[in-house]
DNA sequence: TAAAATTTAATTGCATACAATTGAATGAGC
DNA sequence: GCTCATTCAATTGTATGCAATTAAATTTTA
């Protein structure tokens, strides 16, 4: 069977790349976040709080597509790293509430500069960049 | 400062939705994949070999972009589910070749459905997929 | 309002991932 | 042939990820 008309072939698989990409440019982050004392995930973690400041653990997990058994854990370690800090909601208990500390907030003068250098990384003009943004997002919706 | 107009909010970033998506895209393959007893990764090493039968380790790793230490104890695991049997390279015994069982070969019989179910998945076009595929690789060269 | 259903974070168990190191085997250069 | 560098898989340590379960808090419903 040839590679083409063979519907099991790697190469045949849209899946395939789009796992090594994702994986690829999480890894070619690391240079620029470890500096930082921050790992890609704990990285988005802090993007929602430099803008939002205080968010629940359920909104964190919706936000970013992880679920509590990768956020508790990584969580705590952000707060032992002063990054963060955790409380209850007086409202709901149920609810964990995340906000962003002094450190924290002042973390990002260093951030500001990374999304730049991402981007020269990442081999695609700026047009090709919105049409993939583009697809990706109607994959996710 | 707006959100259109920050580096550092998570909607301007391209990575995130490559991350999400690509989580998201392993995810709903599991159901399929699951009652095969294959994990997505297995499942890739098992693609290579339906097509190459007998491949070493460092061939396996550039060609999936995964290190000794993801394939070494998948591997291991693969070959005690019989679907993989693990030697040393007459040739060179620094390499590990990894040949395809009898039970492998016949479990493709099963895995060969998998594709079309994962493409009703994924809310794309024929053409949006093959704009999505090169935009991709072209990340990955 | 009391019981049942739901929501939520935490926990448990399993499976990746990768950086860095190790140690064995091989190859290159002299 | 010997030494040094290189190339491998394996190991170690750290960090995700997610399915499934648990337990507490809240909401719904009878």
């Amino acid at each position: 069977m040839s590679r083409k008309n063979n519907p099991l072939s790697i190469d045949n698989q849209l899946c395939f790349p789009l796992y090594a990409a994702a994986k690829e440019v999480v890894k070619r982050y690391t240079p620029y976040l470890k500096p930082l004392g921050l790992t890609y995930t704990q990285y988005i973690v802090m993007m929602v709080l430099w803008e939002e400041k205080e968010v629940t653990s359920a909104h964190l997990g919706e936000r970013l597509h992880l679920d509590s058994g990768t956020l508790t854990p990584m969580l705590k370690k952000m707060e032992q790293n002063g990054l963060i800090c955790r409380r209850r909601s007086d409202v709901d208990e149920r609810n964990l509430v995340v906000a962003i500390t002094q450190q924290g907030e002042e973390l990002r003068q260093k951030a500001v500069k990374v999304p730049a250098k991402m981007a020269q990384c990442v081999n695609l003009s700026a047009e090709e960049a919105v049409v993939l943004y583009q697809l990706l997002y109607k994959i996710l919706d």
